[in-house]
DNA sequence: TATTTGCATACTAACAAGCGTTAGTTAGCT
DNA sequence: AGCTAACTAACGCTTGTTAGTATGCAAATA
């Protein structure tokens, strides 16, 4: 790991806690043990850390749906698929991922508006894949829209709860939400079909 | 509305965009049209607004809880009127919702340690729903505390995207939020009890 | 092998601006 | 007379960041 990773490595840690604007180049230093100057060998600015955080993961979510979307699936392998994506980014990196979900606003723009259109294309490549299960007759009739909201609200809700030196793994939690997400979205005369929650 | 409440309101709506750290004081005299020192005319400290929006909510969702849990209902009937308690209150006040949602972190000690019981109590009396449920054979024996952090974070994450001049009422989103966790939560052979759902 | 170059990494000192907050005062309304 | 709500001036401290410099190690050169 080099020193700029180890920098960005911390300084993620440290804003998990204090937020950005709570997070002092001075703070960061002393944790770093050296002058809030030095930092400055390693990184351009306070911003730029930011910006890396949130475009790296965003770039690993963007992959990973697109990803989905090309493989031929129906829409409740699609759906299983890609939570487990999404769980397994968000578990990677625990810190990061939760500067992700909280800090993005505090991005400069054009950044902000940037990481918005890429949230916004994520949410409608998920909006594609419950389309198909309606439109397949796998899933309700319900409003993809608000299918999509509640679906991403609990997925990006673990970084608020999730204990990496808990008992549960990754591919745990994932297959927890999905499903408890899959039995709201299927059709009710389809809950006996268990082939469509994948084996545990 | 006395000139302390202009002032908190002004304040918390722009919270809501800035962060409780990216507030200034200045900034909040600007959009008063005063200056930074005559907000201390009508508060005590930055802090002091905060303290006011995140314990004004709580109390608020505490008392909608106790008052679920006073009444006998059965668990389908407890959670849906908790959701419209729950739902009312964030959509009432949009921007409180929202910094008591994500600000609730900046909290000076030892008030941050007394809103985290808060919401640790809030979160027990919704799992002794969801568990009276389990026990009278209405729901599916799912993980209660899953169960509660995942309901949690579909109602919470409605800050994100609600918007009050948009043709969804209160009631509309608590309804559906209902419609969809109910569903997550109930046996599957009892879908066709609708009169488990309540009339929309 | 000895010397030089260059890079990585740290330092001190400082800048201009901004921070939350206090003290003391003033104007107008009841 | 007393209350409400504003003001100016200032305090001591913190902010992100730049400039210029020193040190030690690794590769390149003599």
């Amino acid at each position: 790991m080099t020193r700029k990773e180890q920098v960005r490595k911390i300084a993620v840690q440290m804003m998990k806690f204090h937020g950005f604007s709570g997070l002092t180049m001075r703070l960061l230093a002393k944790e770093l043990g050296i002058e809030a100057a030095s930092i400055y060998n390693h990184i351009q600015s306070k911003d730029e850390i930011l910006e890396t955080v949130c475009f790296d993961l965003a770039k690993e979510f963007e992959l990973a749906v697109l990803e989905v979307n090309d493989i031929y699936f129906n829409a409740p392998e699609k759906l299983y698929t890609l939570v487990k994506s999404h769980v397994d980014i968000v578990c990677k990196d625990l810190d990061a991922s939760t500067v992700f979900m909280h800090e993005w606003r505090y991005l400069p723009e054009p950044s902000r508006l940037e990481f918005l259109e890429k949230r916004r294309v994520y949410e409608a490549e998920i909006r594609k894949i419950i389309q198909l299960g309606i439109d397949n007759g796998d899933f309700d009739a319900i409003d993809p829209k608000f299918a999509v909201i509640t679906l991403l609200s609990a997925l990006n809700s673990i970084v608020e709860w999730y204990n990496p030196k808990g008992d549960l793994q990754s591919k745990e939690v994932a297959d927890r939400l999905y499903q408890f997400i899959i039995k709201a979205l299927l059709k009710p005369n389809m809950h006996a079909q268990s082939f469509l929650i994948p084996n545990t």
